[in-house]
DNA sequence: GTCTATAGCTTGATAGAC
DNA sequence: GTCTATCAAGCTATAGAC
């Protein structure tokens, strides 16, 4: 078979998709190869690491997307708080494709290597707490009512995201989102 | 070395512990052999079906310990809605280790056999979701209200539990456990 | 940088003795 | 009902050609 250039971001869309799908030890290198349209020893190559490293670079970008698309955006104040929110909820919508598809940092969360990733899921939940924060103060709560509203917001996401798959009922996951203006004190 | 009999309560525990801990596909049937003291082909006169069948085993267990601790719990006309919903929330308190412990249904909801277990997780969800809009029904909420209420407790339970694990800070998850109450309409 | 081929191990599962 | 022994398949990972 010929060997034809690949994409980087091609690839780690692919592979982020298996990932997220199937979690890490749901993966196999056999699947991600079939989805990357790379052959075993070819992703070896990019990534020296294996199946771990593959995973942790996913990881690495998740976080990037979340500093891009989350924190960024709500920190950008030449618009209004509802534009904002409205822009960074709309991406995450986006991301999880209205409740039809898993979290990644929550599908890595717990697997055999979590240790090994643990810190860049942490530090991707860190940012959104610090990202739906300054939003909630923004808005008049105290720092540690915003602290407390912005855990929730969070909550709501991966819980409603946890229901919603377990139910097939995507409704749950819209409604839990729709909800986060509110909860981060955005005037109507 | 000798045959001892081991009881079935003390295996399907130990089955529960390994796959809540390291998922469906995390999990090796060589783990749950030293886990539950039992050989390999032990286990497979126990579970003809093998892995799937004991992950369909301790889900339905599950089922019934929902069905139990908390469902009938909040059923109980004979205490007051705030004794009754301090039990199960004790309950359910004690059943994740205080945020400390993964929930299986969550574990099992995303892996390579999830389509076999799908039915007895949504089972499970919707006892708990019966038995809080119960709760929330019985302190004046509308039939809808009640409903919106009650998987907004599920929510939280399962949103929180994800995040006192990923941030390593089960605070997260005593205080979504400990609003739930005050959610549900529950008098102080 | 991608490939084919394969090593070495672990997996889920079974046969058959006791 | 539990065990030892074993299988075939799948796994991660590597060697080496192009």
């Amino acid at each position: 078979m010929a060997a034809v250039k690949v994409f980087p971001e091609d690839v780690d869309r692919k592979l982020n998709e298996v990932f997220t799908r199937y979690g890490y030890d749901g993966t196999s290198m056999e699947m991600l190869s079939q989805a990357s349209g790379l052959k075993k020893a070819s992703l070896y190559h990019r990534f020296p690491g294996g199946k771990k490293d593959m995973a942790a670079h996913i990881l690495k970008k998740t976080e990037t997307w979340f500093q891009e698309h989350v924190n960024s955006v709500l920190h950008d104040e030449g618009r209004s708080m509802s534009d904002r929110l409205t822009e960074a909820l709309d991406a995450i919508r986006f991301l999880f494709e209205d409740g039809t598809r898993n979290c990644t940092l929550r599908m890595l969360s717990a697997c055999s290597e979590t240790p090994y990733f643990q810190e860049t899921i942490r530090s991707c939940f860190n940012i959104l707490q610090d990202a739906f924060s300054f939003i909630a103060k923004g808005n008049g709560m105290s720092e540690s009512e915003a602290a407390g509203k912005s855990m929730q917001a969070i909550i709501n996401i991966q819980g409603s995201l946890v229901l919603s798959r377990a139910m097939d009922n995507q409704e749950i996951f819209k409604a839990s989102v729709a909800a986060i203006p509110e909860l981060l004190g955005v005037p109507k």
